[in-house]
RNA sequence: GUGGGUGUAGCUCAGUUGGUUAGAGCGCUGGUUUGUGGAGCCGGAGGUCGCGGGUUCGAUCCCCGUCACUCACCCCA
């Protein structure tokens, strides 16, 4: 039997309603919050993802799925939002209008890591970005988005967690400092960071080996390195939250792991999800814009992990649906009768379904049943030669004797 | 890429200390007398016991390999 692919997930009618759910709370939330939807492509050329998210990351060193196009140039399968985002609004110069600097994005990213709880080859992400602004209000604004859009999903025992990681230059000196420290004890290090050392020593501080933990235990502290505009901007952010009650955990061990990140950062864990515990992730990326031989731009953005999401949502948090009709037509008259009543209740914008399959009045009251019908129309040959129809109410089981014109009318008065 | 766990019906799982036709619940489907759903009752369909090899008179069960799924590392949302 042909199977889908390895990492990739088919969503299922059941579940599609609750998709459709949090697609519309974070529509409507990101929309109140002043942003507006972007649709981006789903592949770029190779070299973006290169440039924004950093030669030396995973992501681009072994997660993408890359290809060549007919013409020999490097396609990649989006792994992320950002990148794409930020080339639109360069390509369409979004920025020049206030009304396109705040955008939101949905849609499926791919990566090719080995599949885990929590993590797929195909998800799917919720995004924001912010463009072109700098004052810490609106790292505020963002991080304020993020978690009223899980509490508004009714998510529980949630934690946001939040650092600055500072600019380059801050960076610098600190993974200096860092190195110095770390340099001592690297043979109490596990192999993991000990590799890190030299090649992403900002990682080592969050690494779970207890051993390591321990080692870092009196380690620098990156926001203690802060220069004063970046002190100041962290400042303002955290006040912002506290201005309003936005509960915080501050981290200063929280490291993000794309290149372009700088400044504020912040994460929301959930302790329910096994490994893969970060729901929603984000920060500012001022450098990226030119990164990508765009203007200095300063940015600030977060991406939601939807399945994640998905895994935590109680699983009768559905879309509600509009009343169904269920129309019962049987007999050599009454079938045809009932399937232009169908076609008219559809014309008239109602919910209506039928069983072409069903003979009789009890197999079709069946299916009605199956199908979760709200009402179901009884349209026999007795019925037409009367020139009625019943309208059944399937919960009160109460029936009524209505003229075949009235139906629609009556239905649309609220059944 | 590395390691652990698991593969029996559509789903959730029993089971066989190796022995004839492999079971349950749920789901699906038919009937329960002729025009009224859900419940009950009675019936039915559906499985190469993941795949390949080995041991054996005999393997779904033991051994090896392989694939798939899954969890964790790594990384990240």
């Amino acid at each position: 039997m042909l199977r889908s692919v390895k990492g990739l997930k088919d969503i299922l009618p059941q579940q599609a309603s609750q998709w459709q759910h949090i697609e519309t709370v974070a529509r409507t939330m990101a929309t109140q919050y002043g942003f507006s939807e972007i649709r981006i492509p789903i592949f770029e050329f190779t070299e973006l993802y290169a440039r924004s998210i950093g030669g030396t990351t995973d992501i681009v060193e072994k997660e993408m799925y890359t290809f060549p196009d007919r013409d020999g140039s490097s396609l990649t399968l989006r792994p992320e939002g950002t990148a794409g985002v930020v080339r639109a609004v360069l390509e369409h110069k979004l920025l020049d209008s206030p009304a396109t600097r705040k955008l939101f994005y949905f849609g499926p990213m791919f990566r090719h890591e080995r599949p885990q709880a929590g993590r797929y080859r195909q998800f799917h992400q919720f995004g924001v970005e912010a463009l072109g602004i700098d004052d810490p209000l609106i790292d505020v604004e963002v991080v304020v988005l993020l978690w009223q859009f899980f509490l508004t999903l009714g998510l529980k025992d949630l934690t946001l967690h939040i650092n600055s990681i500072g600019t380059l230059a801050d960076r610098e000196i600190f993974i200096h400092k860092l190195k110095d420290y770390l340099s001592p004890k690297l043979s109490t290090l596990c192999g993991n960071c000990q590799r890190r050392y030299s090649t992403n020593p900002l990682r080592v501080l969050d690494c779970k080996v207890p051993m390591c933990q321990e080692a870092t235990q009196d380690a620098p502290i990156l926001i203690d390195y802060l220069s004063d505009h970046s002190n100041v901007h962290f400042q303002s952010v955290l006040d912002g939250l506290r201005s309003l009650e936005i509960p915080f955990s501050l981290n200063h061990r929280l490291v993000r792991g794309l290149d372009y990140y700088s400044r504020t950062t912040f994460e929301i864990t959930s302790p329910n999800l096994g490994a893969q515990s970060t729901i929603g992730a984000g920060g500012r990326y001022d450098g990226l814009f030119q990164a990508l031989q765009g203007p200095s731009t300063p940015a600030i953005g977060f991406a939601v992990g939807l399945e994640r999401v998905t895994l935590l949502l109680s699983e009768d948090i559905t879309c509600k649906t509009a009343p169904l009709v269920f129309v019962a037509g049987f007999g050599e008259i009454g079938k045809p009768t009932a399937f232009k009543l169908l076609h008219t209740l559809r014309q008239s914008g109602i919910r209506a379904d039928i069983d072409h399959k069903g003979k009789t009045l009890k197999a079709l009251l069946r299916s009605a049943d199956k199908l979760d019908a709200d009402y179901t129309i009884i349209l026999g040959d007795d019925e037409v030669s009367s020139g009625n129809l019943i309208l059944r109410n399937m919960q009160t089981k109460s029936q009524e004797v209505l003229n075949i014109k009235e139906i629609t009318q009556r239905i649309h008065k609220g059944l």
